[in-house]
DNA sequence: CGCCTAACTTGACCTAGATCAAGGTTACGG
DNA sequence: CCGTAACCTTGATCTAGGTCAAGTTAGGCG
């Protein structure tokens, strides 16, 4: 997705105004804002940052899904989130990045240096307050990933990942029918803590059993919402993000 | 561990004063938290709040351990995270409780009842700056939760665990060379996604190479460090927190 | 002081998912 | 339009960790 040119100027007509660290920001304090933030684009595959790099900036997803992967000195490799657009990547205080950030398809960011934004951190209320809730709300989505890890058969874990995706491509409340996998067979894997042989299985399992059918390799159709929800292992619809 | 009348008033004198959400208060906000604050006290294995109840407080845990975990409809159980003094419990913004929470041992909290201390949020820069913090560093403990219960093998779920441990036990810097598990096997095993059966062989296999010696059941000393290091699967030594 | 129960350990066996291996499919550059 | 490489699927086999079962240990209490 190409962001207009004026946006690039004017948050006002940011397509993540709303939902971003600046959510409750008014017009004077995104004044601030637009003076110390800059866009940068990655192209799909690209990594952004390295887990261990001094961390210049900190930015806000715009466009596009970025990915956040541990790597083991052996290779095994673990997903521990997925950004999407207005997740923000960076901790304040922190000095030097986490984990890997690669962009999984095309990524634009809008990026604040890190003294500067560490400033208005301090002065904008409304900044850490919109934060807070963010990482909350991240942590809430981390810690139901951990049950999901530590607990849930290889079937369940398919599942509870599909039934996510098509939370997701919902629109106002309705669930949509079809869904396209933002991620590799690989990734995926990486992401629930799999091989891909096994992701392959389990999908190929709920497409024998009518749950979903195919369209392409990356775009399915929701047969039985219901058994997709009771292949979860979840006892109630799963709140809000990751 | 009792904690001494005075402290139920004053603020300043609170084991807890500069590492808990009002860590950053100077002592005219301290004044208005103190307003509004109340103690709770909870016995080793009660119940301090079921998943989906009321959130009528918010807490900080003053003394002792809870633990956050998630119950599956046929009884698996994951723990998600390990209350210590000073962290918090709640999310501002939301009406209930996510997760099951547990008091591990003898646990007091400092408790605040919702609509004050949501005021409070909003007054208080400092609070919101400080619960950014705490939320975005829970993230980072999270997410590498997430790279031990996906990836990890149960020698080195245990071995990660005990250093956690050991690290936790340390006193400026200097590794501790005893060290006291908080858990139980079953709870252990709850928390890093195994049985029971499997967290008692993998810390007899440690015992037997020697990385660890036995002083009771719950009280252990680390007889090779670097060998229990080599057997995380951590390349470095890892971060603090959880 | 001995019984009881909760907590833990160890052994034997089994299975879900990993690993190894062999194709099949699709997209893209030339 | 073809060749190549990335991506995906399926089958055969193996194994880490789960399950089932039988003790052992250690507080707590009548």
């Amino acid at each position: 997705m190409n962001i207009p040119l004026n946006v690039r100027e004017q948050c006002s007509a940011c397509p993540i105004r709303h939902r971003a660290v600046c959510a409750r920001c008014d017009d004077e304090e995104l004044a601030l804002l637009e003076m110390i933030k800059s866009y940068r684009t990655f192209a799909a595959g690209e990594v952004i940052s390295w887990r261990g790099d001094d961390l210049s900036h900190f930015s806000s997803v715009v466009s596009g899904i970025a990915s956040l992967t541990h790597t083991m000195e052996d290779g095994r490799i673990q997903m521990v989130g997925l950004l999407l657009p207005s997740d923000f990547i960076g901790r304040p205080g922190r000095t030097s990045v986490e984990f890997d950030v690669t962009a999984v398809n095309d990524v634009t960011l809008c990026q604040f240096e890190r003294a500067p934004f560490e400033r208005v951190v301090e002065d904008i209320p409304h900044i850490s307050q919109r934060m807070m809730e963010m990482a909350l709300d991240e942590l809430q989505a981390a810690r139901e990933w951990m049950v999901l890890l530590g607990r849930k058969t290889a079937l369940e874990k398919i599942a509870t990942f599909l039934e996510m995706i098509v939370r997701r491509s919902s629109v106002d409340g309705h669930m949509a029918q079809e869904f396209t996998l933002p991620l590799t067979r690989e990734e995926i894997a990486n992401f629930i803590g799999l091989t891909i042989e096994t992701v392959s299985r389990q999908l190929s399992i709920l497409k024998k059993r009518g749950v979903i059918t195919t369209i392409d390799r990356r775009q399915f159709r929701v047969a039985d919402l219901a058994a997709l929800h009771a292949a979860t292992g979840d006892d109630a619809p799963m709140p809000t993000n990751i």
